[in-house]
RNA sequence: GAUUCGUUAGCUCAGCUGGUAGAGCAUCUGCCUUUUAAGCAGAGGGUCCCGAGUUCGAGCCUCGGACGAAUCACCA
């Protein structure tokens, strides 16, 4: 492995550590007894309490000045200033622990632990006076130091790929993202909190499921070896859910990872987590003010006020929202009354909207479509959405007034979805020819209709009393409530494409093709990564260019001879 | 999948009309006993994403590719 030269610093005082008889990876526990934000925050009101402190943490940035320092120790809740002073650190002749250890031993990234007592600088910066140091583990790669000065922040570590890929690294060194991490638990415990204090029950469903249903999405496809039959993971958990309706609890919901094979945007990751609940002898009505009593909760507990600024928008999520059905939304951005049209009507007026159709979309499709071009983007303040078209929603009940609707809500927020809801169908005869349409539509090539799921039917036709269901993306429900923008920003470790590995050539291999060892330590950085550099470069070129690199660096080992060149392509080919 | 932009030192980024690869921070050495991205003096550090081509000469121009981002489309 070629290690850069602050790699090969850092391991070289590693090793010289080990030969003062400090192990950087000490087995012991580290009596911690105070976080750096407690010393902060409640210092200067109880002085004495902090007469005699412990903390562990990570060195953030350095101020070495002859015989005292300055640092920054950074632990889980913050920062907080070490004082260090040789004679104290050393108080006998020695000064090895200072000078050595200290100074050029520790590196930015260590993490130790100190022990001593905390006082105020002259200016004024609250500091722990540190008496005695262990180092608890030592850090072999360079961090990406963000530094800030009036405001200003400096050689940021903000490249999008590396901060997702070395999310670890971004949470070290970038303030606010621990926070995001912190705001999306307290949003899932709120949320978990209100559905308990209503006595539903919380469950666990089938992820691996023989028949992916319960939305329509392509799916992700394994492969079971002892039952030697596919398997997909879950793009909904909807009817596994309704299954336990059908069992008798009165309402149950989940926390589900979800899995689409989809496309990824700053919206969409292929897994993704949705909380789905299911309460019966409800009505979508019923669940509209569920869902908004929530939010709103969910919005009072982590902001302490209903109103948060998402972009350059504030949302308010004080219940009750806005109620406007999907026709009545076409109607105020359109103008447009589609409630009565046919598909050809339809079609005409999507070619005068400007948008794009193509044939085999029906009435319901072409509705849906007219929304989401022109009237979904407005909902900035949270807006239920509701009585879709019947053929969008074949696992929701028709409107009680007008079949060809059904009791379904979306709620809206800041221009995009945020949950999905329905009176849920529990007709088992509609439910099969409303199945039979979704193979129709596979049969017609639409590969996102959904499987016929013939046990769900056969719970369905054992009674499943009236429900309302409702789905809520917690990804998104997160992106409002931190103010981000893209859910990358609030997943831990987004999907990416896996990281290109480089094929690691080593000195050894060239050893093996005869190269003096001498020579193999510097064939790769004279700039030949491979044997197949070797073979492409004429013999002549390969002599000039490592005795070129033997001149430069001046050493002194003895020029290398066309001969050994050709010895070595000998072996190659 | 389409379009646009990007890839140069550990990090953040300059690099003119094609002419010997640069800065700040970080690192290393020295000085410095309350500093504030500390300061001062010095040093080391590069597969200019990869591969072809044009050229006397390519970080820069042309073509191909890889990777990434933003926007758009499907979807929560």
């Amino acid at each position: 492995m070629q290690l850069s030269e602050q790699e090969q610093i850092r391991r070289s005082a590693l090793q010289e550590l080990n030969k003062l008889g400090i192990n950087a990876y000490p087995p012991e526990q580290y009596p911690v007894n105070v976080l750096a934000s407690d010393v902060s925050k409640n210092f200067q009101s109880n002085e004495e309490a902090y007469q005699d402190v412990c903390l562990a943490g990570r060195i953030m940035s350095r101020r070495i000045m002859g015989a005292a320092s300055f640092l920054e120790l950074m632990d889980s809740s913050g920062r907080i200033q070490l004082y260090f002073k040789r004679d104290e650190i050393c108080p006998a002749e020695d000064k090895t622990l200072y000078n050595t250890v200290f100074k050029r031993l520790l590196d930015i990234g260590d993490i130790i632990g100190v022990k001593g007592f905390v006082f105020v600088t002259k200016m004024g910066e609250i500091t722990v006076h540190v008496k005695e140091f262990t180092i608890l583990t030592k850090s072999l790669r360079p961090l990406p130091i963000v530094k800030e000065k009036d405001g200003e922040v400096y050689d940021a570590f903000t490249d999008p790929d590396q901060r997702y890929r070395q999310r670890y690294v971004d949470l070290i060194v970038n303030d606010g993202v621990k926070d995001t991490f912190v705001k999306r638990a307290q949003v899932i415990r709120s949320m978990r909190n209100f559905l308990n204090d209503k006595g539903y029950l919380e469950v666990e469903t089938p992820i691996l499921q023989s028949i992916p249903g319960g939305a329509a999405a392509k799916p992700f496809v394994t492969h079971h070896n002892a039952l030697n039959m596919p398997l997909y993971l879950r793009i909904a958990n909807e009817l596994y859910l309704k299954r336990l309706i059908v069992g008798g609890y009165d309402g149950v919901f989940e926390f589900a990872k979800d899995f689409r094979n989809e496309g990824m945007s700053r919206f969409h990751n292929p897994e993704f987590t949705q909380m789905e609940i299911y309460v019966a002898y409800k009505d979508y009505f019923w669940m509209m003010k569920m869902t908004e009593n929530m939010i709103e909760k969910i919005a009072l507990d982590l902001h302490g006020t209903t109103e948060v600024q998402v972009g350059d928008n504030i949302i308010n999520f004080k219940a009750p929202y806005r109620r406007l059905s999907i026709l009545d939304a076409i109607k105020e951005f359109t103008g447009y009354d589609v409630s009565k049209m046919g598909v050809d009507e339809l079609l005409d007026v999507c070619k005068k909207l400007d948008i794009e159709t193509d044939p085999s979309m029906g009435v319901g499709k072409l509705i849906d479509e007219i929304f989401g071009e022109k009237c979904e983007g407005s909902f900035i303040q949270p807006t239920f959405i509701t009585d879709y078209p019947v053929e969008m929603s074949p696992l929701c009940k028709r409107h009680r007034e007008n079949p060809e609707l059904t009791e379904r809500f979306e709620l809206m927020v800041n221009g995009k979805e945020l949950a999905n809801a329905y009176s849920e169908l529990n007709d088992p005869i509609d439910q099969r020819a409303r199945f039979e349409e979704q193979m129709d539509l596979a049969a017609k090539g639409d590969d996102e209709a959904m499987v016929i799921d013939q046990d769900f039917l056969r719970a369905i036709e054992y009674g499943m009393p009236p429900t309302s269901g409702m789905g809520i993306g917690i990804d998104r429900l997160v992106m409002l409530m931190t103010n981000q923008s893209s859910i990358q920003e609030v997943l831990f470790f987004p999907q990416m494409r896996p990281e290109a590995v480089k094929k690691v050539i080593t000195s050894a291999d060239f050893v093996d093709m005869g190269v003096s060892a001498d020579w193999a330590e510097i064939m790769i950085p004279a700039g030949f990564t491979s044997p197949d550099v070797l073979k492409k470069t004429k013999p002549s070129a390969i002599q000039q260019k490592l005795n070129g690199y033997r001149k430069k660096n001046k050493l002194d080992i003895p020029a290398i001879q066309m001969e050994d060149i050709n010895n070595w392509l000998a072996i190659i080919n």
